[in-house]
DNA sequence: CACTTGACCTGTCCGC
DNA sequence: TGCGGACAGGTCAAGT
């Protein structure tokens, strides 16, 4: 589940390898990947264009193009994006991974061939990601939708403290998956801060001390930076550009640890579903 | 307005 | 071996 840490790991590793070059070929795999813009029109505008940049807001990578125009990738649940050149290593082993098997695979959606013979894949197994071509304006609105990125300084203690003033009834968990509120977290992130700042994701936000919202605001800081210096997580079906696993998943304190012991105090972690989400918390340890 | 639910999708795993 | 069902969760539209 691609959020902010893994969408960045992405952003990071294919800008020097697609920076200058020029799309000269888009296939479009799954129509509905690319919708509502049809395929043709999706190829058309695309063709072409050459990469002056690559940025990321939320979950969302932001492939800038010469023409101002920005292409859009939204990973969702399940999607990759795998770059192969014959000078660019890649490493195997997941079926979904674009490792050993060959690409495009079953699961390829849509696939752009750069000038320089590299080709970047944008594989889907459940064909919940999507990508866009956005104009200026469309740009604009899409950065305005979203809440601060939570490693700037948008996003301060103070900023977390009103947004728990604000939505008292709502459980923490809820106001941290908002994307509105907060962009970038997911399942995952938001899991994992709960623990790091010792607080129950069921909590209700407005019995937060402001003890409680500073630690909870550095919690989210830390675990996202180291997520990053790990590059993510590969839960399941996350992968970097080349293929190669994030390390995170090692590091995880609650998330996917439900009915083991807790690392820290070896009571047993609980999961239950808090807002449809599948939720990991210590009883011992989060309060 | 605040909050919840359904829909979009399919691979994987489990019990029978 | 095959099959039904639960489960995974990001986001938006629709419902309460």
């Amino acid at each position: 589940m691609p959020e902010l840490p893994e969408v960045e790991t992405i952003r990071r590793e294919l800008k020097p390898v697609i920076i200058g070059r020029r799309i000269e070929r888009v296939k479009v795999l799954w129509p509905k990947t690319v919708a509502p813009t049809s395929a043709r029109r999706f190829q058309t505008s695309l063709r072409g264009q050459t990469v002056t940049g690559l940025g990321r807001r939320a979950k969302i990578l932001l492939i800038k193009l010469a023409n101002n125009l920005t292409l859009t990738i939204h990973l969702k649940m399940t999607g990759q994006l795998i770059y192969r050149h014959s000078e660019y290593q890649i490493v195997g082993g997941h079926p979904q991974a674009g490792g050993a098997d060959n690409l495009p695979n079953r699961f390829t959606r849509l696939v752009l061939d750069f000038d320089n013979r590299g080709q970047l894949f944008f594989n889907d197994a459940r064909k919940f990601g999507w990508s866009r071509l956005l104009t200026g304006a469309d740009q604009a609105e899409l950065i305005r939708h979203f809440g601060p990125e939570p490693l700037t300084r948008d996003f301060s203690q103070n900023y977390l403290a009103q947004l728990a003033a604000r939505y008292p009834r709502r459980p923490i968990k809820a106001l941290l998956l908002d994307q509105t509120l907060i962009a970038g977290l997911g399942n995952i992130y938001a899991d994992e801060s709960c623990f790091r700042a010792g607080l129950q994701p069921a909590r209700l936000a407005g019995s937060l001390k402001p003890a409680n919202t500073a630690r909870l605001h550095q919690a989210i800081q830390q675990i996202l930076k180291l997520a990053i210096s790990k590059k993510g997580t590969s839960a399941r079906d996350y992968r970097r550009p080349n293929g190669q696993q994030g390390n995170f998943a090692d590091l995880l304190q609650v998330y996917g640890r439900g009915g083991k012991p807790c690392l820290v105090c070896r009571q047993i972690v609980i999961k239950n579903r808090l807002v449809r989400r599948g939720t990991h918390s210590c009883p011992r340890c989060q309060h």
